[in-house]
DNA sequence: TCGATAAATTGAACACTGATCAATAACGAT
DNA sequence: ATCGTTATTGATCAGTGTTCAATTTATCGA
């Protein structure tokens, strides 16, 4: 063929990163192939380089959508709750449930590295540092039930303790390296049990 | 050439394995390839499928003496210390200098994924598991000084979750995804302000 | 000591991958 | 209609993991 103009350069783009998605979240980050996403697409690899000018600048790309989308869901929750304590384990709830729907977008988010020397992450770090704010919030608001016996820590460093805290537990979770028990449920009373010692 | 006996299969495999670390140590998962690995030990690749049937076998295999040599750090701090907290606080250290010695293939036994449908995860489980036993251990010991308040959740749950939670401060930490403040001494407060809220 | 059998080692071959870039086909404007 | 521009293709290249016939050598029995 030659010049078709079907798609924009936008929606070309929309389509190769909603399509790569699909490939992530179905075969994990191993099945994301350029030729297979510009078949899906209905295109040729070469069309592909278009919106991207490689496997991982696409993957940083569709990364980026991700901590986007996660940052939403959480947001959504941060105001469903007034008590801070409450507000804490609906977060962790919404960040184990993003991390079960999209296990594998979301730990391609952490397992994915760049060339060497190359990279610099890229624009998700406000979305990360926002998330970071929504706990530390949260911990403020929570501050003064538990004052006096450890105020010296602020809480925007328990805010990325605690949050770590949480990401390894959803991660060993959803990885499956916790050993047997890898129930939601259980996973969830775990969480808890973290948070009960945060507030 | 042909037959030399250079080498019996085990010392071959131990070559092999060597070899692979080294390569993952100084260039990360990606880095390790077949033929490389081959290159470096003095042989060609079919050799080296005499000591391992895939590249995904050679990297389990790797990952297994990775996690045995953690177990083994971990196991030589836990006993230079009598007070629970303060054996605590050692297990975390020593967990977090293995992290950051040996960060390559310490990722690469999280973040290796095996074929879909294949694997069963293998011989490493007991050392994990062998791992969270010192972490219940020393918390069963530190049991009596927080006794009453929430004595309803067991040192082994509390283990799962307190090492999940280290794991994940340490990864972050490792991967640089914490942001700006990625030093040592940082994420060792992180770790003991971690520990303090389960002591 | 000499063969014969078995074992170790090779490297060419295959099917795949990401990436490049000349050639081509169709659009938009003149 | 014609021309320049631009989107699109697909052959091509270098690289990967994996296989396996062929080759070379050690080992053992006669």
């Amino acid at each position: 063929m030659g010049r078709r103009n079907l798609h924009s350069r936008d929606e070309l783009r929309e389509l190769a990163l909603s399509e790569a998605a699909r490939l992530v979240d179905s075969g994990g980050m191993a099945a994301l192939g350029m030729r297979e996403v510009a078949r899906r697409m209905g295109y040729t690899v070469g069309s592909l380089y278009m919106v991207c000018t490689n496997l991982d600048d696409l993957i940083v790309q569709v990364n980026e959508r991700t901590v986007m989308q996660l940052r939403a869901s959480l947001e959504a929750v941060a105001g469903r709750a007034r008590q801070p304590a409450r507000r804490l384990r609906l977060l962790c709830a919404a960040y184990l449930d993003f991390a079960q729907e999209h296990t594998q977008r979301w730990r391609m988010v952490f397992e994915h590295r760049l060339p060497p020397g190359q990279a610099a992450p890229p624009t998700y770090r406000g979305h990360t540092h926002a998330i970071f704010g929504l706990v530390a919030s949260a911990l403020r608001d929570a501050a003064p039930a538990r004052e006096g016996s450890r105020s010296r820590d602020t809480p925007e460093e328990l805010a990325v303790v605690l949050w770590s805290a949480v990401h390894g537990i959803c991660m060993l979770a959803v990885t499956g390296k916790l050993g047997v028990s890898g129930t939601h449920a259980s996973t969830r009373r775990m969480l808890d049990l973290l948070v009960d010692r945060f507030t």
